[in-house]
DNA sequence: CTGAAAGCGCTTACAG
DNA sequence: CTGAAAGCGCTTACAG
């Protein structure tokens, strides 16, 4: 290995090589079927002697093109969205691009640094799962730069961006009535923050379910916490010291109930028997915990899939119609 | 919103506006010192009423460097990679770096295409974790560019390549010898494929606690299976119906394990009182198991945060001696 | 298909 | 700090 910094082999020295023009050339390493058989054939049989790599970065930025797309998500080890990362990755892959990864922790500090260092990538477009108080200046700046911007998972009020998400309300009414139909009375709302919109679509199907079955909803029964496991297993001890406790706990979502069944066994409750829970986003640890957690799908995978093909479609023509896509939940019973 | 593309505002048009030269605009882009503190002052107001995005890709061209590496693993939704790829996100991101994600799923078709395609994205480096059949071509097309290249969990044999894994062989040494001392003398290994050279690690640490208490492998009760929890499902199966079944199973990996585990519950036998099992890996999941999993932690996310570590060092300087970093198992009993 | 020129948006190097 | 020139590696547009 030399000291020095190898040099990128460059089309033109390509060109010299195979003997023919540097247009030609590039011709070549852009599929172009103009090109004789011959000549291709001389061209590539070149690159290869010379260990060639296209440098689409130049060539981006000669072309005003970009091959790069930017997916911001909360949190990888999260298996929400790592899932919808997977959607996202296998459907913008099999078009070409190659996909920034960004993490914000919900913080909007974060946020803002990723979409910055995105759009100085010049990315040719975002995903957003946006934080929970995104300003209208944080997207808009994004707009501004005419750059396609799809929103995941979070809905930004009143404004026109295409935007993936699931009916949470309806998911979260179907839990409820599930719980309402075994026989439970008086059922608690676990965990989240009343500050996010999401908490807030959840909680409306909540009162919803009560009210169609003609019950009443005891506020001393929904308990806020931190979108965590650990928030869960905290937040249940409000539960368990409840004076007059509920029979049955919707959580949040899975994260919660994972966190809520190890509290109930740390207080000597059984999850399951002397406790209902219903979780909330069907992750794939639902399957494997124990007792098995009936859950609301909300399909994160298809989110990030249809996520990816409306960034698509807005990259072929920024002008058309925003598409707001709204997925149906499911319940899912695992008794 | 103009029907028409909009362009990028450039340095030029920002020294127009702010009564500067170019080279001036470019020096406080790049926050120099050089410059005083009314010029710079100047100059932001500037950039900041013109809507100015620095454009990295184009300065990154020019001055021959790179502001982005590369990530390639197996499987997003695979918690052991996903952990991985966090710690790897954390360390690099605090140096400044923007991380393009790459998944293979262990496909050596698509690590290749994923590698070109960095290569082609001028990645400052690479950080892979290797599908099992990995030739030395395709690791040696990195080094020839002078791309600096770190290996993650899969060693590749005689290559001199910085590399950070785990002693996988005291791992499954240490998953064994927990069970031999409660008791166990028939032990079942499940899962993971001959082939790969993680297998291997892990199977000699199985044969070398046997060699160590003086018990004798069963090679009947060697069960492979694809590294999946579909995988342990299935291969517990052979377990169960063995003429002479063990008494506890070391998995491949807490993947594995979890499959066992729905696999032994349909057939009836209760996990962790009528067959011990241990996992590998230490995944977040394992917390919320039932039964709560002993396991072997390989500590994916400081794996991931060392890679990141070792490539920035690359990276700063490409000629210092390889490191291998082997870190040391710890088993998490959880009764 | 070739060849010469210009340009994407920036940095570099240098004389002033 | 300025100004003018050259160049990173490619594509574009055009005359031949």
């Amino acid at each position: 290995m030399s000291t020095k910094k190898r040099h990128r082999v460059t089309l033109m020295q390509v060109a010299e090589h195979a003997g023919v023009s540097r247009a030609t050339a590039s011709l070549v390493a852009r599929k172009s079927p103009k090109i004789s058989k011959d000549t291709r054939e001389k061209v590539l049989a070149s690159m290869s002697e010379l260990g060639y790599v296209y440098d689409r970065v130049a060539a981006n930025l000669r072309s005003q093109t970009s091959t790069t797309i930017g997916i911001i998500i909360t949190d990888v080890a999260n298996t929400f969205y790592s899932e919808l990362l997977l959607g996202v990755h296998e459907e913008l892959e099999r078009h070409g691009y190659t996909v920034f990864l960004g993490t914000t922790f919900d913080s909007v500090d974060n946020q803002e640094r990723l979409i910055s260092t995105m759009l100085e990538h010049r990315v040719g477009g975002i995903i957003l799962c946006p934080v929970s108080s995104t300003s209208t200046e944080t997207v808009n700046r994004i707009k501004t730069l005419d750059i396609p911007l799809v929103l995941a998972v979070r809905e930004l009020p009143n404004l026109d961006f295409d935007y993936v998400g699931l009916d949470y309300t309806q998911g979260a009414q179907m839990g409820v009535e599930y719980l309402i139909k075994k026989g439970h009375k008086r059922i608690a709302f676990l965990g989240g923050r009343p500050q996010s919109s999401t908490w807030h679509q959840r909680i409306k199907g909540f009162y919803q379910a009560h009210e169609i079955a003609g019950l009443t909803v005891d506020p001393s029964l929904i308990i806020d916490s931190p979108p965590t496991r650990e928030g869960g297993t905290e937040g249940v001890k409000n539960i368990i010291q409840h004076p007059n406790p509920p029979t049955a706990i919707f959580c949040f979502s899975d994260l919660i109930a994972f966190g809520a069944i190890i509290g109930l066994r740390k207080a000597g409750i059984t999850p399951g028997e002397e406790m209902d829970i219903v979780g909330f986003d069907n992750v794939p640890e639902t399957e494997i915990s124990y007792p098995p957690l009936t859950t609301i799908s909300s399909f994160s995978k298809q989110t990030g899939m249809q996520a990816a093909k409306l960034l698509h479609e807005r990259i072929k023509d920024n002008q058309k119609e925003t598409q707001k896509i709204i997925l149906k939940p499911e319940i899912v019973i695992r008794d």
